[in-house]
DNA sequence: AACAAAAATGACAGCGCTGTCAATTAATTA
DNA sequence: TAATTAATTGACAGCGCTGTCATTTTTGTT
């Protein structure tokens, strides 16, 4: 053992230094750490692992709907293990293959991590939520709709984000504003018009019918709502979309009637997905804080003090871009 | 040690077994795997690497650009890992900050696995490429434009596949194909360009130079494109854009110019990427063989015999959707 | 049947660190 | 000043497996 010959303690006394631990002195510290340094030591983490019963990984399990999210909660979750001298790994799952159980059921029992981020829609899945019950292993779900008992989990406010663009469209002078629904099958679509509704009763306008138009996330089902809300007796000076595939379905209606964005008509969306800022103009949207939540999910797995139930809301942005402007 | 004991063997030839080395006789590894099923023993991951020098983990390094890519080669790389006992970390890196070399300089020093890959754009990065050079890891650069000596790497065909969907839009019927440019300055934007130009040669068909537009792989420029191109003169009866984003970018200015697709104008895109799903009607684009290439470079790591140096092309394929048709 | 070669199995040291407890040193209290 | 307590350091067994080499068993050849 060069570094504690070097530093002229003993192996343990390295062993404690890079740890972190308390009981050393600050002088014999200095001495380690200087001897590390000119070493270039790293411990060795097989060692570690085996001496300790840790492994030092935490991995993330996640299906496919939307890489982007995906990537951002990997750069948030990588940020605290690096800070941790922790490594991420990845799984991906198909929650699609007909017999899902048995697929995940061996990959989860062998699956030898410090702790796992579930993102969603994995975090909902009833067999993946049963296998990690019988498993010893902490996990920290993200933005879940099942409900995981004491088990802390990291969230967005989806009501609140969506008042808030509401507001920011009222604040632009727009008194008319039409919305696109969501799918109608996920929690985050009835709290998306809940938040557009609770900002349009707050600042006394009043909702006309024939702009509210059903959607389901998806670029065809936004083209149908923009034509549906466009064509109605009287238009909106705005349209607020529940996600970015939709409002760029809207951006395309509006072409397909002459109808010119932002200068006619200004388009709001949801996610800030790679779609917002594709399209042109680009999508004026709600950014959701998906690397603060990837951080913050391993934050919880890798900090154990403090740690309380419940809900961990993560702060959204409103992102302004070329597809608003004042009225 | 239950197993060795429940088997009858020594704890070395359980070690044979579970490695799947050749000198264990049948009927003694039978009986191993039934104690080890039994057992439900999974061997120890840190004492195997301990006592062996391996980490039975593999790193991907990646950039942002594209996460759909990314996703991808995760996808495939994963899926070998599992193949062979190992685990993917990922380490995403940010080459826009000032000093990269400094930041990737400690994470890539401190990093110990038994492989890696390099996902486009980091396996071009000067500074990455000089710190792997120095270490005594092997790695796999994927689609890379910079010169990696006699290290091998994993590529599609540009040029084929542009020719194959140039000659797709040919077979429909079309004999007037415009084309939309990629970026000037990345690699992959004269192949496909080449082959272009290459099928329409095969075919004898001239090309106005009024149909062949730049671009720059963005949805904007391929609005400014698609202009350009549908206010010509004379029109083409399709359109080919070198990639998803200005093919996106072709159809919203068929659209604004009343013109409908696949009705009035095909359009074609390339890479798959998310957006060409997104959009209606949904592109006919060239599959980017990512989760293939993920797989193959993982195995170049994982299974050390019959490695030769040099391109591993993986196989594109046409995806035909609803913005193509026959004329 | 005897011998040689190949295949299969086992003994054991040790990989590099940590947990546990003992020993030593320093600080505090009476 | 002596006794007690707290802080610091070190000794050492052992975590669970693999590499190396010795031993045993099986197979093939003469």
């Amino acid at each position: 053992m060069d570094v504690a010959r070097r530093a002229g303690v003993s192996m343990k006394t390295v062993s404690r230094v890079m740890n972190n631990e308390p009981s050393v002195s600050d002088t014999t510290r200095e001495k380690v750490n200087h001897a590390a340094l000119e070493l270039n030591y790293t411990p060795n983490r097989a060692a570690r692992g085996l001496a300790s019963s840790k492994s030092f990984l935490i991995a993330m399990l996640y299906d496919i709907p939307s890489p982007g999210y995906t990537i951002n909660l990997q750069k948030g979750a990588t940020e605290a293990c690096r800070e941790h001298g922790y490594h991420l790994i990845v799984e991906p799952l198909d929650t699609n293959v007909e017999d899902v159980a048995k697929e995940i059921t061996g990959l989860i029992t062998r699956l030898s991590v410090d702790g796992i981020i579930l993102a969603p829609p994995i975090c909902d899945n009833a067999a993946v939520i049963q296998l990690l019950a019988k498993k010893n292993t902490p996990y920290i779900p993200i933005a879940p709709s099942a409900n995981h008992g004491d088990i802390p989990y990291v969230v967005m406010d989806d009501a609140r984000a969506a008042r808030e663009m509401t507001k920011h469209l009222i604040d632009l002078g727009h008194t008319e504003i039409g919305f696109v629904k969501g799918h109608p099958r996920h929690s985050a679509s009835s709290l998306r018009f809940q938040g557009y509704r609770e900002a349009m009763r707050a600042a006394d306008l009043t909702i006309n019918p024939d702009w509210i138009a059903d959607g389901e996330f998806t670029y065809k089902s936004g083209v149908e709502a923009g034509k549906a809300i466009l064509n109605a007796k009287k238009r909106p000076s705005a349209i607020f979309a529940s996600n970015d595939d939709s409002a760029a379905g809207v951006m395309a209606a509006a072409a397909a009637l002459g109808i010119s964005v932002p200068t006619d008509l200004s388009v709001a969306g949801f996610d800030d997905t790679t779609i917002a800022s594709s399209v042109w103009p680009p999508l004026t949207t709600i950014r959701q804080p998906v690397v603060d939540m990837g951080y913050k999910a391993a934050k919880l797995l890798l900090v154990k003090d403090d740690v309380e139930p419940g809900k961990n809301i993560m702060q959204h942005a409103l992102i302004e871009r070329g597809s608003t402007q004042a009225v």
